[in-house]
RNA sequence: CGGGGCGUGGCUCAGCCUGGUAGAGCGCUCGGUUCGGGACCGAGAGGUCGGAGGUUCGAAUCCUCUCGCCCCGACCA
């Protein structure tokens, strides 16, 4: 390919509302360009990336025999409201009507269209087990859109969904796709992690995402530095903290203690010459249940921070929020910093494990400057729900699986998520087959989804330099980008034309910089933003002594040699690239 | 949703406070010189200053509304 006929333009500063580095290397290498927020066009070389991760994509689920199949972008509202989910799924979901009044969604995910198909096509157990996939646009109108492809509102996903008879073969096939995901990662060539995670949302009952690792992540991985558990913070078993001794039961106390400009908890332990341990902390929630919205306390160590993911899972809640700050101390009649659960008799109080047995604690008092000391929560709440794991998990925490290990943090990019449904879909939808006994059961799901784009901007995340990306070989636009130094130069220009049409023909993909009028310098800068794996640089200095060259974009390491010897360097340079990515491959 | 910021040529930005009819660099076109780390000379093209309304003899500039975009927050009891 020519790089004077591709359409690309680059640029030397990014826009000004690119805030991560894929996105800035993105836009500055002419991949992608804004069309609206969150909107991205996909130019030719961003395409060319995109394309070949789906090929991996496809290339590993077909080896486990998924299916590839299109399900249209529109859907009917009827069949969410059949879900349930037309109700539930809040604004995120794009809703419009059509000339004759019709409601329609752009959809997000895809559950409810598979399962309409698959009742409308399967009726035998002798049918299953039956994996679907996609790849294909969907649409989520984000809150806050950012990030470039990292959070955008349309993506490109990859979403499958499987059917089985029974939940043993849906178990089955939930560890298929786990090493599916597995192999498609690590053919990458990018450091990735899978990790236990909250079922959020779209209901289920245990999960997996799979995230690549990068400082720019959104999300907070735990990982236990002994053994494999790996989770995401918000599902992270929060380990019991060694006992401490408290002394002997005290009776409730309070006393004036003002701390003017000290807001945490923490902090105002310190303040009162208390340990951390002697101290307690306190929020308020509010959570709602289907048409039912009630307040919840959570009562947590004063150096915990408050996991609210478990606490709505323990409550069984639809949505969980923090009560606004104004309207908790209207509540309490104290100011934020005095408000505890004492007096607050009519709220569900749940209280952090880590309290079991503590006893003598501080808390807020409800009263401007003033503080309970002695504070015993089995003893002095009236509506004591007991104690839970309701903390954030965080480094350093002595591993609650092995209980050797300790947590390590990291940061990262969820582009994949397998899901163990359930019936959840099958029931709702009348999802159903004959069995054996030629009883009507409903099908057990699984759905598996990759966020394609977002893959790829990860991709960048982990694999850059001060002068742009460095693209592992199987997901560069291009392979070999092949620089003609003074192309007005006819020896160049030949040279580089023979050079180009010999890769090609061994399989390379090249660009070939044939740009005329262009300075060296500038045609280096461009390589080097647009990252290709190899750089192969034809210029009539170099050819005066026959020598041509092949510099790795990542090593930097340059190799010097005759034209003929082209297709065998590149050939070499394919065969230790991809060596050394499968040694780095995996984890 | 709350707070803040920004909309001026394809990109980055100046001009706005103090109103007088639009600029720079990069990019693009043409001609010439140059050719190993973002070259140079000369000549050009390209902007209803996000939109609407208002104030004024006159608005990119002041006022009101509106649309779009970006950032921060939704942590502290």
């Amino acid at each position: 390919m020519k790089q004077s006929k591709l359409l690309i333009q680059t640029f030397r500063e990014a826009p000004r509302d690119a805030d991560v580095v894929s996105q800035q290397l993105m836009m500055r290498s002419g991949m992608i360009m804004k069309l609206a927020a969150g909107i991205y066009d996909y130019l030719p070389l961003a395409y060319r990336s995109i394309r070949k991760f789906q090929e991996i994509v496809r290339e590993e689920l077909e080896k486990d025999g998924c299916q590839e199949l299109l399900m249209p972008a529109v859907q009917p509202a009827e069949l969410w409201q059949e879900s349930g989910r037309w109700s539930f799924y809040g604004k995120e979901l794009l809703r419009f009507k059509d000339r004759k009044g019709g409601e329609f969604c752009l959809g997000p995910t895809h559950e409810e269209v598979i399962t309409d198909i698959v009742r409308k096509n399967v009726r035998s157990y002798k049918q299953l087990p039956m994996n679907l996939f996609q790849i294909q646009s969907k649409f989520r109108d984000e809150i806050r859109p950012r990030f470039g492809l990292m959070r955008g509102r349309e993506f490109i996903m990859k979403d499958g969904y499987s059917f089985h008879a029974d939940d043993a073969d849906a178990d089955r096939e939930y560890w298929v796709m786990f090493n599916a995901y597995k192999r498609i990662f690590s053919r990458l060539g990018v450091k990735f992690r899978p990790v236990e995670a909250d079922s959020g949302a779209i209901g289920g009952s245990f999960t997996h995402e799979f995230h690549v690792l990068a400082g720019s992540g959104e999300d907070a991985i735990l990982s236990c530095d002994a053994c494999d558990y790996t989770s995401n913070s918000e599902k992270t078993e929060a380990p019991q903290v060694p006992a401490v001794d408290h002394g002997a039961e005290q009776p409730l106390s309070k006393a004036h203690f003002h701390t003017p400009g000290i807001i945490t908890m923490e902090e105002q332990a310190k303040a009162m010459g208390l340990e951390a341990h002697q101290a307690s902390k306190f929020y308020l929630f509010r959570a709602s249940k289907g048409e039912d919205t009630f307040d919840v306390g959570m009562v947590l160590r004063s150096d915990h921070e408050p996991n609210p993911v478990k606490l709505r899972n323990l409550l069984g809640a639809d949505v969980l929020e923090l009560v606004p700050v104004a309207e908790a101390e209207g509540l309490s009649g104290a100011q934020s910093g005095f408000i505890g659960p004492v007096e607050l008799e009519k709220i569900p109080m749940y209280v952090d494990r880590s309290l079991e047995g503590a006893v003598n604690l501080s808390c807020g008092a409800n009263q401007t400057g003033y503080h309970h000391f002695n504070f015993n929560p089995k003893r002095d709440l009236k509506l004591f729900k007991g104690y839970f794991d309701l903390r954030l998990g965080v480094e350093g925490d002595t591993c609650p699986r092995c209980g050797n290990g300790h947590f390590q943090a990291f940061r990262g990019i969820e582009v994949g998520q397998v899901f163990k449904l359930g019936t959840k879909y099958s029931k709702s939808m009348n999802c159903v087959f004959l069995d054996e006994q030629g009883k009507e059961n409903p099908m057990v799901m699984g759905c598996y989804g990759i966020g394609v784009t977002r893959t790829v901007a990860a991709v960048i995340e982990q694999n850059y330099d001060a002068d742009g990306i460095i693209w592992p070989w199987p997901v560069a636009p291009y392979q070999v980008h092949l620089l003609s130094l003074d192309a007005a130069n006819p020896d160049v220009s030949e040279v580089a034309t023979r050079l180009e049409k010999e890769l090609e023909a061994a399989g390379f993909e090249v660009l070939h910089d044939d740009r005329e009028g262009m300075s060296p310098g500038a045609k280096f800068k461009d390589a080097d933003l647009l990252g290709f794996p190899l750089r192969a640089v034809v210029g009539a200095k170099g050819l005066k002594d026959g020598i041509v060259e092949l510099r790795d974009r990542r090593t930097k390491e340059v190799r010097k040699f005759a034209p003929e010897a082209m297709v065998a360097e590149v050939s070499a340079a394919r065969d230790r690239i991809l060596a050394e990515l499968r040694e780095a491959g995996g984890r």
